[in-house]
DNA sequence: TAACAAAATGCAATCGTTTGCAATTTAATT
DNA sequence: AATTAAATTGCAAACGATTGCATTTTGTTA
């Protein structure tokens, strides 16, 4: 209650102090050549002073552009699946990076929040400039509708998917194929795939780990193809329940995240199977972690620092009305103990 | 260019289309019983049918109140530290979790941002109404000016810290004690902390690591603490170090991360040290990946989905002038097998 | 020193909602 | 039917910054 003398520090109160009009005041916070550059230093230097920072509403209100984008981090509903998959909170964190070095700050949201139409809730109703979406799931219905909405969208998935907002993301036919090819010329002949081919990601990799097979003379069953949930709890369930079942029947893993793999591992180690002794294993995103397990996981590495900065600017083209493009980042196979 | 009949759709238009004034408009959107109920549902099935969402720049600068949060990540500047460290982006997760519960939305923010007057920048500019810090940091600097400016804040910290914000966090003192005297029982006798006792949650940590030491009648020289960075990185190379320098002169490792764990666990691994036969090893955040490494490693957990509901919940209060206080989070030893 | 161009500043409308208060309509009471 | 109370709705003034255009000041040239 008391102290609170000099209410809010406004523009215009900020402008009488300094003996101005504001416009002027504005103009000179901006550095607008307009103004004689004594009389800007002099506001800017006073606006420090009593550390005054203009009121973001209401400029906000008047430019009809906030700087801020609105990232969604787009999960399956029912698991509890990326929320902690250090993976795409990697992504955040370079996301933000980049986004702060565009001058942008980010707004994080979920797929719960924000009801169901992206578009009007965070463009049309002026939370942010634009959206950046991280993953694709299995169902795009929502990012179709806010890009049909027009608004500036950018989507973190598999780039060769159609569509009509620029897609980022590593190339997925690559990466599983390199893998599969690895494993393979390493000797393995009955490799699992770990992973959900019904999102357009796992798919890419998916047809990388057939056309692995089909190159190298080797056809592979269709049951070998396990569609889990992307989290190392379904990893561990699958693998203990296929070994109980059928016996250590498979000799190698391709799985669709390392979070996965680890799952995998833990199982494994569990009933002593060795690695890469008895059965081979690769990882997918290459965490940190990836290198710091036992033993050292083999793993496709994406260049995520990079995906960061061309989703930002290709989103940022959408925002000044410049044509985009959908963009493949860098991947490659890091060989290490697993395999 | 095309099909841009309809401009933007406002309220006054929203209003007109349904024949009343914008008034009525605005009440029926936010359910007010003041207007006829037959009125309010015919008018929000208007809204929703044109996707129409009130214009957040404008409410807020008429209601001052943003209805968002900043959550600074406050890392030191010079490491890489935390942005990549699963526990800290843990606790992003679920304080957007408790935020949107609660109605709000998360700014999410990195201490490099921003400048340095937080309260100016994020609350006095209308960017938000309140401010989450996590992680004290070495200083509280800019914590404390903010806080001085009488903005609502909280942060993930050392509760029993004196200061006029409250802060939320584990026991750490039990937590360092805990883990410490478990090793002792075990049957370590030369244990190192890995940590700098620089930030005030690591101190108490350590506090409870030489009490343990006491308690047991064991006494700890002052060149066993080894104030490294809360990477795994650091800790790797500490433990390379060491070990090149003094041979195995330890017995058991209190870290002040998982991630300082794993970096210690990789370099005894490499020198094949058995764990927990040569060396005991104890983490501290208990990450999703700790019971999946080999051997899964004990460490101290805190429930992090309990403290980021305290951290909003003491930030509300704030926001509505109620009285707030520190809290301390259930913190308990996770017996693994590295120990 | 008058005349004019250039530089610097100020006026006032605008962005789209919200809300106290006044005005209108409807219902209740005598 | 007249009066009064209650229920609905509308008017108009904020909220605080930005910006096209008009106005003033300063500098230049003849």
């Amino acid at each position: 209650m008391p102290l609170k003398a000099e209410s809010k520090l406004t523009l215009a109160k900020l402008a009488e102090l300094a003996g101005v009009s504001t416009s002027t005041a504005s103009r000179a916070l901006k550095d607008n050549p307009l103004i004689k550059e004594e009389t800007r230093t002099r506001i800017q230097a006073l606006a420090r002073e009593h550390n005054f920072s203009v009121n973001a509403a209401a400029s906000r209100l008047r430019t009809q552009k906030t700087h801020v984008i609105a990232v969604i981090l787009n999960l399956i509903d029912h698991t509890e699946q990326s929320v902690s998959d250090p993976f795409l909170l990697k992504i955040v964190a370079e996301l933000n990076k980049a986004l702060n070095a565009a001058g942008y700050e980010m707004l994080l949201s979920n797929s719960f929040m924000a009801s169901d139409d992206w578009a009007s809730y965070f463009v049309s109703s002026q939370r942010a400039d634009g959206i950046i979406v991280v993953g694709q799931g299995k169902s795009t219905e929502k990012i179709d509708k806010a890009a049909a909405a027009r608004v500036p969208i950018v989507v973190w998935g598999e780039p060769h998917t159609k569509a009509d907002y620029p897609i980022i993301g590593g190339d997925n036919y690559a990466g599983g194929y390199m893998a599969t090819k690895h494993l393979i010329e390493s000797g393995s002949k009955r490799i699992l795939f770990l992973g959900d081919p019904g999102h357009a990601e796992m798919e890419q990799r998916h047809k990388g780990y057939e056309d692995a097979h089909r190159d190298a003379g080797l056809t592979v069953s269709a049951d070998y193809t396990k569609p889990i949930d992307i989290t190392s709890t379904a990893a561990y369930e699958c693998i203990n329940d296929a070994i109980k079942q059928q016996g250590l029947y498979f000799d190698g893993l391709i799985c669709v995240s390392d979070m996965v793999a680890f799952g995998a591992i833990k199982a494994l180690k569990e009933r002593y199977v060795g690695i890469p002794g008895d059965v081979r294993i690769i990882g997918y995103d290459d965490i940190m972690l990836a290198e710091l397990m036992h033993p050292a996981l083999t793993t496709v590495h994406q260049n995520v620092t990079m995906a960061a900065q061309l989703m930002v600017e290709q989103l940022l083209c959408q925002v000044n009305q410049q044509p985009v493009s959908s963009q493949v980042v860098e991947t490659h196979l890091v060989k290490r103990l697993s395999s």
